[in-house]
DNA sequence: TATCAAAATACGGTTTCCCGTAAAAACACA
DNA sequence: TGTGTTTTTACGGGAAACCGTATTTTGATA
């Protein structure tokens, strides 16, 4: 059962319905925090005070507004937050709905839900703080079903690396002795090349400006 | 003085709020749609029943869900709405922060306000309707501030079309052909090339790599 | 260490792109 | 209609990208 709960979240009009959601909820024991600093301040302390929360609801994405943050978003505010409490059960709440972004958040940063704001997602959260409040996973409608379908390719670090670099406007053949330089590994330029042909095969591309709207489009990069 | 508003939006959290706003500001007459259609739909039967609303409050995207929509999203909505009652006052409630696709609602669609959904949106949310109900325009504050900054290279239909073709894998050496079956204007190749230069030299840039990149990053396509 | 497989790189020919100049067409205006 | 200007198009040389093949390097294994 979950009693108490930190919503992390910037945007006023969300925040006022979150409430009310909550409420409608009977959680009784219910904190804000507009920004991610906050948001880990409050579960430090309250963990310190033998009294953590039992779920954080957070966004992933919070606007810069002036006032200097060392936790740039979501992500750092849930690893910040598993670090002086591993038990801390975390629910994302956010507009992403690419299936290569919250792939990643269930696999590799452990969150026990996620929410899309969309068009019912007052209810989907309700039915998620149901589920986790019994220590169960909530995975989306749309994640669950588009899961086991074309995984789109996915990019290793050293491909976005390549096609940044050409979103920025390096020409292919200076890409070696920039990667050199950087002591990146494979710095060939027939080895870039050749990379940038099997991603093209493999999304059926034929030019680069593909793959750099594919990546684009996708949140790759 | 608003009496009477229609609030488009799909996201139920958001309608949630904006009720909440909307009650704190006194107005009686309040009306949802969760979709586009539905909103044009009771747009004209009100103003046939001669009772027609003061405010539509209107994201800009909706997302689609299985309910076939002739109207595809806001702006088609208020291009519709306009038609059926011209006196109308529009207030946009999106996340989009982009200040040439806001420049572009202010400028083509003559809307009465904008708030983006951000921090303090709540806030925002009231004092544009107060402005609204005095006949007033309402600009968001990081618009007023950046609108005579530097205002970016605007890109013309006829650009995008090309930037369009390149990050959909077309040849430039093929684009003459196929502008000229579509019938679009200048379709020579060094017409095209000339115009790619230009962009490029606009921006500072020196592939075309980057023009996609940063079509998809102001949502100019 | 010797051997084999896989990955990375080097190289060369072809295509596409880039970019400048010049000719042609469209347009404005007297 | 004639003149001047702007826009569009044609053309050509050089640079970059593309692509296949051959060679080298790396890494694993016996």
């Amino acid at each position: 059962m979950i009693k108490k709960v930190l919503v992390a979240e910037d945007h006023e009009i969300v925040n006022i319905s979150v409430q009310k959601t909550l409420e409608d909820l009977a959680v009784q024991d219910i904190s804000y925090a507009y920004y991610c600093d906050d948001a880990l301040y409050k579960i430090t302390q309250a963990f310190n005070a033998g009294n953590s929360y039992d779920l954080l609801i957070t966004d992933l994405h919070f606007e810069a507004d002036g006032h200097k943050q060392t936790l740039s978003g979501g992500i750092e505010l849930i690893t910040a937050a598993r670090k002086v409490q591993p038990d801390l059960r975390i629910l994302i709440f956010s507009l992403e709905n690419r299936t290569a972004v919250i792939d990643n958040l269930y696999k590799n940063y452990h969150i026990d839900g996620f929410v899309a704001k969309a068009r019912n997602d007052a209810r989907a959260l309700k039915e998620a703080i149901n589920e986790i409040g019994q220590y169960r996973n909530y995975y989306p409608h749309h994640y669950r079903q588009s899961t086991n379908k074309k995984n789109a390719y996915s990019f290793s670090e050293y491909d976005i690396n390549i096609i940044t670099l050409l979103a920025q406007g390096m020409l292919i053949k200076d890409i070696p002795k920039y990667l050199q330089q950087k002591g990146i590994k494979p710095s060939g330029l027939s080895t870039i090349e050749k990379r940038l042909n099997q991603m093209k095969e493999a999304l059926g591309f034929t030019k680069n400006e593909q793959l750099v709207a594919y990546c684009k489009d996708t949140g790759a990069m």
